[in-house]
RNA sequence: GGAGAGAUGGCUGAGUGGUUGAAAGCACCGGUCUUGAAAACCGGCAGGCCUUCGCGGGUCUCCAGGGUUCGAAUCCCUGUCUCUCCGCCA
């Protein structure tokens, strides 16, 4: 969220404009806010006088006096204020409504654009492999050595679910011990397991509530959900909280479960694993001192780039453009693997400097050292890296001509030490 | 699922209708003392909002939301969470 006091609303009305929002809001957000200071100067000397007379009241009980005509005259101020705060506070809900739905602000080193189209290419990593034949999709590959089942998967639950078999299964387990390994081990991250249902106030904090209320899994008649994403639960983490300057930077892993409903995204990626309303994660989290959250921004994507190389995948590096970036980022840097199967990049992995924007919305701060008033902290996460599509880029980079597929060097400690997956 | 207890500032923890935004301790900050540090002593130290060029002033906040009252941390109702015991269960 916003800070109306301190945002520059004219830049803001630039950003929302590049991010093909309504910049108009910004003049709604005026307007709302001129009424509600108004409301709020009248309400505020209805109830100083009344203090003032409570206390004079309390003067002269004390002194056992006769306050019966004070007490009388002060009958109906109770209700008359009450009334003026129900104006005040529809005014406000009003407000928030508007601004609890507004995105963040855009950071200037971000490029200009209306759509994916234009993000910008920063750099291009690894040798993209030569076939002598013509490279299969990963949904052919995998089904023929008969690891991934999407017809019993939908059998038992629909479309966009998929099974893992044997090695299927096998390979889906070592991906995510070996990301959180490194992690831990090279990029000291502190694992979690966090929970996989939050409540509605969490997923307020990260800013999936209340815009993308439709894109979440909920539990019918409770407020529970289903984790879109870990950031959710381990961002939220520290809600409410007052850190110390000294613990920052803080970073977390989490491995979960993602289960996200899809909405909007019909015929979209209908075959194969790359768009499930169930996939594995391995997350990453930051919680950084504003001074450095641009720098925490490029070793968090770093580390997500470790894997990467580490497997040996070729892949991009892409910086989000202003029309494509989400909801609650400033920047996003995406990694997107090179697919032959596809004979495309496609994304996976995003990382993002969300700034003080889901900070304000959880009420995570720090305290400077030295004393002074609590700050908020700055706020970054990044997939390293979504399992599932990991596993794609693995079956199509590191397929044979007869089916089978390599497994790549660093995953062999997970395999038993074999190197290659067959029928 | 049943019974009971609880939720107060960064932390621990007093406070059961009226100068209580809240005792005390710890932590933290400043000072005295010291060659330096520690200890001791003195002082300071919650957050949001409105207002003010500033000093300051006002208002709200003791889990959340309602209610009673001239006045609520304190009384009543609802909800959430935590703890203890019983049941059940992995």
């Amino acid at each position: 969220m916003i800070d109306i006091k301190t945002a520059d609303l004219e830049l803001y009305r630039e950003c929302l404009k590049n991010r093909n929002d309504d910049p108009s809001a910004v003049d709604k957000i005026l307007e709302l806010n001129e009424e509600r200071k108004k409301l709020i100067q009248d309400v505020e000397a209805q109830k100083a006088d009344r203090n003032r007379v409570t206390q004079e009241i309390a003067v002269m009980k004390r002194n056992k006096e006769d306050a019966t005509a004070k007490i009388t005259s002060m009958k109906d101020v109770g209700s008359q204020i009450k009334k003026c705060e129900d104006s005040l506070e529809q005014i406000e809900s009003r407000l928030s409504l508007i601004l609890e739905s507004l995105p963040n602000f855009v950071h200037n080193s971000v490029p200009v654009g209306k759509s994916e189209e234009e993000n910008v290419e920063i750099r291009v990593v690894g040798e993209k492999p030569k076939f002598l034949f013509e490279p299969k999709e990963h949904f052919d590959l995998g089904e023929k050595l008969g690891i991934l089942d999407f017809e019993r998967a939908s059998k038992i639950s629909g479309s966009r679910f998929v099974a893992l078999k044997g090695m299927g299964a096998r390979l889906e387990r070592a991906l995510y011990n070996f990301m959180l390994d490194t992690h831990t081990g090279t990029h000291d991250y502190t694992e979690t397991v966090p929970p996989y249902i939050v409540n509605s106030s969490a997923l307020f904090g990260t800013g999936q509530f209340p815009k993308f209320v439709d894109d979440v899994f909920h539990l019918k008649d409770t407020d529970y959900h289903l984790i879109p994403t870990a950031e959710v639960p381990v961002t939220n983490y520290y809600s409410g909280e007052i850190l110390s300057e000294s613990d920052l930077p803080m970073a977390f892993t989490a491995f979960t479960p993602c289960f996200r409903s899809e909405a909007g995204s019909y015929g979209k990626d209908t075959k194969g694993l790359i768009r499930q309303h169930q996939f594995n994660k391995v997350e990453l989290v930051r919680f950084s001192h504003p001074d450095d959250s641009y720098e925490q921004l490029e070793k968090l994507t770093s580390h997500a780039e470790k894997i990467l190389n580490l497997l040996g995948l070729p892949y991009r590096v892409m910086a989000l453009c202003t029309g494509d970036i989400g909801f609650g980022a400033t920047k996003t840097y995406d990694l997107e693997v090179w697919l032959p199967g596809q004979s495309a990049y496609r994304e996976i992995s995003s990382c993002s400097n969300c700034e003080d924007f889901q900070a304000r919305r959880a009420g995570i701060r720090f305290r400077p050292e030295g004393g002074g008033k609590p700050q908020f902290v700055h706020t970054l996460n990044g997939s390293g890296l979504a399992v599932g599509r990991t596993m794609v880029a693995i079956l199509e980079n590191y397929q044979n001509e007869d089916g089978s597929i390599d497994i790549p060097e660093a995953l062999r400690p997970y395999f038993d030490g074999s190197s290659r997956i067959s029928n």
